[in-house]
RNA sequence: GGGCGAGUAGCUCAGUUGGUUAGAGCGCCUGCCUUACACGCAGGAUGUCGGGGGUUCGAGUCCCUCCUCGCCCACCA
């Protein structure tokens, strides 16, 4: 057949590239992935709704595989869920991302020559606002070409007003509730960026550093004592000591207490102090205490109401900040930290006051954007006070509110929120939400306000406004509720669709934003904001290096969508992760890593090729109506495997929700397993489908009357529903496809397959089960057969006669003769063998035989040498068998099902011994 | 320092509450352009389930121990 006679318009080739872009405008265009308030049954309609909130990449973001993935695992979910006739939201969105985004701009101003402070502040953010338009988004128009089906008329920007409104609220409410307030202490601090970090946002980084032993001179010596050895990894900050602290019960230095010593090179005089803090057994049991520059040196000074000289300024140059007066030599001033640290350890080998340098494994903490290495700093920022916020959210998982998948992510969840610490939401960048507290000149009162101030309530003074941000983190924690209209606690997207269902995402968010949501969720709206938290892995090269741009092992997304489609990149990310698992790709052979996703669309696009040409494109009869005596046993079986298929597909999802507000045990840790639904999916398609159903239609399905018709429906029917199964993976193809089957014409059909009802499991009845066992062991006669013909290496196209000797199914070997042969390739009989002629055997698990002629085919000695050594290897089974069934420890533990199921094994072995036996009786002459 | 996870075929991984002869994809070998598909079809090979010990009638699965990787958390200077 010539391609312009076939009833179809399918080329030979799948191109991805040509369908795909069409097929997502058409759902676009048919508002597929809109969803409508009025139609949850929370807000008066009549579905349940179904609600996911996009993870807000970065506006600045460049799609990478990490967002494939992400995104991926998201829009299976939305698409399964719409597809079950749930009123289906995927709320897409951009984050601001304060420190990530300004440091952009930042150096594409250093490109220019100039620093923001050249612009100043107003130019800057003007500045970055141009930026963001220009590029900002880029990714959400990339996510549409991996076929992420959001509601794009509710993507969502944290910097939008709105939002910026709803964080503004959550500021000023926090701050009414107490919640937030303003200390001053050592926070952790980016030199480089120029901001304060909260403590998630200062990553620890195990490193080999110098652990320096310095020798402070007592004052006024007395007793003997002349040089107290004290041991710090930072000596620079010697210069901002003001005492030294022993542990009170130190029996070796406690009568040193009150005394006072002298720091190197400055010589100024500190006291020495006695504090539980110190640890008698680390180091030398002598601490210097700095309490500008580290944080447990801070608590010691204020127990102690110890001064707290800065020496370093905001850059980590050394210099006298305040209460330092002259502390930093002159020499020193302006030194970079670890510059100084050089100079300062030179300067004590000279005095010999450095006692000794030894190398010291210790966690230093990196900015989590630029990785510098940050510094503590005593400085005045906003906190939020975590431990009344927690305490909810900590319930919400403990009691099955909420969980969290896969399961061991739980306790880590429950460990951080048991130990959470105050949140420090200040930076002191330009790009972010500005935080709405404003300060009187005049009489220093400090307003919080929902509203812009221009005076002083109180004295009408003048105000000014706080000159810092707020953490890009407290507006996505925000996400859940504000996209869908906080404040406003009767906006109808919030009363439709909060609480929403399941949250994607990977797991090093988990603190910065999971957490955090939910206490938001908690604190403003008085419940968790979504039931699933689902974890997913990292995407990962062949050396599981973490893909990234800058290491260069990177797959852009894109460029799989251009050479293999949308389709196949979903397939391969989601049939190759495992709950929770990392993915390997290979980013030098993309072919390799995505051909599993390649190959099963190229397979799909074949099955519907075959679809179309034979089946042609006139409506086929509906499934419902056929009778069961129209249905073949090949028939019954697929409906059988797709029925169970479907049930499959549906254990591995789970259940969508949890029944009644609270998972319950039993179902707490089920569903989202995404690899198991798709590789029942693809043995459905591939090994039931394609390899087996498919092949019997041939000849029946070009011969005119009623069976060819029902071969028609049965396979348009199965296919189609295999494509519904299949379309939260691949939506592109299964939609191209779908488009094109010959449905009934009395079918109630929709216009798209994204909006198809997902298909319905029924439990197998028995008539179902036994169509299904008699198939296979039709297939099991037709693979013995070729496998014979490949074990004698006959060649294909040599016709060959093959009998069955039916032992206990003879009608279905005499109903079926002629399809085993069409399916092996030879000509089949039911009956008895030709009397002594050399043959190849084998057995059916019914205990049929199936024999094939060799006569002038292969010699006689090989088939007994292979005889033998099967009826060997059977004894050997055999034998181990019996012994089990002779043990009493077995007969009378293990369960009645499996002793009965041995004991049927056993039978049935030695029937096949005595047939093994006989055979090569007769063929090798004993 | 604390916690968690992993170690199963050459590679990446599944293996549900212990229960037939441990699976899949990719790769590999043999034979096939069988009129949907060579991105395919048919057949095949490959595993002391990290080591050792234990519980059990029965262990990849449970317990102990050791080894090797990885991740998260952490104020020992």
């Amino acid at each position: 057949m010539t391609k312009t006679e076939e009833p179809h318009d399918l080329p030979a080739q799948y191109d991805p590239g040509q369908t795909e872009r069409a097929v997502y405008e058409r759902w676009v265009d048919a508002g597929v992935f809109a969803a409508d308030e009025k139609r949850s049954n929370r807000n008066g309609g009549d579905r349940e709704p179904f609600v996911v909130i996009m993870p807000p990449p970065n506006v600045t973001a460049v799609l990478h595989m990490g967002h494939g993935l992400n995104n991926t695992v998201q829009d299976v979910i939305v698409r399964w869920r719409r597809m079950a006739g749930d009123e289906t939201l995927w709320v897409p969105g951009t984050d601001h991302a304060g420190i990530a985004t300004q440091n952009i701009v930042e150096k594409q101003l250093a490109a220019e020559g100039k620093t923001k402070s050249d612009l100043g502040r107003d130019a800057f953010i003007e500045r970055t606002v141009a930026f963001v338009e220009e590029t900002g988004g880029e990714i959400l128009r990339q996510l549409r070409a991996i076929g992420a089906s959001a509601d794009w008329n509710r993507t969502a920007y944290t910097f939008s007003p709105e939002l910026s409104g709803a964080v503004r609220e959550a500021f000023v409410q926090l701050h009414e509730r107490g919640l937030i307030y303003r200390g001053h202490r050592v926070i952790h601090w980016c030199p480089r960026c120029l901001t304060s970090l909260s403590d998630e946002e200062a990553e620890h980084n195990e490193e080999t550093g110098n652990l320096y032993t310095i020798l402070y001179e007592v004052a006024d010596r007395a007793d003997g004592v002349s040089h107290l050895a004290v041991a710090t990894t930072r000596p620079e900050t010697m210069l901002g000591d003001v005492a030294l602290a022993v542990h009170p019960d130190d029996e070796r230095y406690n009568q040193l207490v009150g005394r006072e010593v002298l720091i190197p090179i400055t010589n100024i005089r500190i006291p020495i102090i006695a504090d539980e803090y110190v640890d008698p057994a680390f180091g030398t049991g002598i601490v210097k205490i700095t309490p500008a520059h580290d944080p447990n040196d801070f608590e010691v000074g204020r127990r102690h109401k110890l001064p707290m000289p800065v020496i370093m300024a905001p850059n980590g140059t050394m210099t006298n900040g305040a209460d330092a007066d002259e502390r930093v030599p002159p020499d020193l001033l302006g030194i970079d930290r670890f510059e100084a640290r050089e100079r300062i350890v030179r300067s004590l080998e000279k005095t010999k006051q450095l006692h000794s340098v030894k190398p010291h494994q210790h966690a230093v903490r990196h900015c989590y954007r630029c990785d510098t290495v940050v510094e503590p700093r005593l400085s005045d920022q906003w906190f939020v006070k975590m431990q009344p916020l927690a305490k909810p959210a900590l319930e919400a998982v403990r009691d099955g509110t909420t969980r969290i998948l896969p399961e061991r992510w739980e306790a880590v969840y429950v460990h951080w929120l048991e130990n959470i610490r105050d949140w420090n939401i200040s930076r002191q960048l330009w790009w972010g939400h500005r935080i709405p507290v404003w300060y009187c000149d005049k009489c220093d009162k400090q307003i919080v306000s929902r509203t812009d101030v221009a005076a002083c309530e109180s004295c009408g003074g003048s105000v000014r406004r706080d000159e810092d941000v707020l953490d890009t983190w407290f507006s996505s924690w925000l996400f859940p509720i504000s996209t869908l209209g906080w404040p406003d606690k009767s906006a109808a997207p919030l009363v439709a669709f909060y609480p929403t269902d399941d949250l994607i995402t990977a797991p090093e968010i988990l603190f910065f934003w999971v957490s955090r949501m939910i206490m938001a969720g908690y604190a403003f709206m008085g419940a968790a904001p979504f039931h699933t938290v689902y974890l997913h892995g990292t995407v990962r090269d062949m050396n599981h290096v973490k893909m990234s741009k800058s290491l260069g092992n990177g797959i852009d997304p894109l460029d799989v969508v251009n050479s293999y489609g949308a389709d196949a990149l979903r397939y391969t990310v989601i049939a190759g992760m495992g709950m929770g698992a990392d993915l390997m790709l290979d980013h030098r052979d993309l072919e390799r890593s995505f051909a599993p996703g390649r190959n099963f669309a190229t397979k799909l696009w074949n099955i519907g090729r075959f679809l179309l040409t034979n089946v042609g494109t006139s409506p086929v009869r509906s499934v419902d109506e056929l009778g069961d005596d129209e249905l073949t046993l090949a028939d019954q079986w697929i409906l059988g495997r797709l029925n169970a298929t479907i049930i499959e597909a549906d254990a591995a999802l789970g259940p969508p929700r949890p029944a009644k507000g609270k998972w319950r045990r039993e179902e707490r840790y089920s569903g989202l397993r995404l690899s198991e639904f798709a590789e029942a999916a693809r043995r459905f398609v591939w090994n039931d489908l394609a390899d087996w159903y498919l092949e019997t239609t041939k000849g029946r399905i070009g011969a005119s009357g009623s069976d060819g018709e029902v071969a028609r429906a049965i396979l348009t029917h199965v296919f189609d529903y295999a494509l519904r199964l299949l379309h939260p993976i691949m939506p592109f193809i299964t939609e191209t496809l779908w488009q094109r089957l010959p449905f009934p014409v009395a079918a109630d059909r929709c216009e798209f397959l994204a909006t198809a009802p997902w298909p319905i499991g029924e439990p197998a009845s028995t008539t179902e089960k036994d169509a299904i066992a008699r198939f296979d062991i039709v297939r099991e006669a037709v693979s013995a057969v070729r496998q014979i013909r490949s074990d004698y290496a006959i060649a294909p196209g040599k016709s060959i006669d093959v009998v069955v000797q039916s032992r206990a199914n003879a009608p279905l070997f005499s109903d079926h003769a002629r399809l085993i042969g069409q399916l092996s390739r030879s000509s089949v009989h039911v009956g008895a063998p030709k009397s002594d002629a050399a043959a190849a055997h084998s057995l059916v698990s019914d205990g049929s035989e199936i024999i094939v002629a060799l006569g002038g085919i292969v010699d006689v000695g090989k088939e007994c040498g292979k005889l033998r050594g099967e009826l060997e290897q059977l004894e050997m089974q055999l034998d181990t068998l019996s012994k089990r069934l002779r043990n009493e420890g077995f007969i009378s533990r293990a369960p009645a099902n499996v002793v009965e199921s041995e004991r049927r094994k056993e039978e049935e072995w030695i029937k096949r011994r005595g047939q093994l036996a006989a055979k090569v009786k007769t063929l090798c002459g004993g």
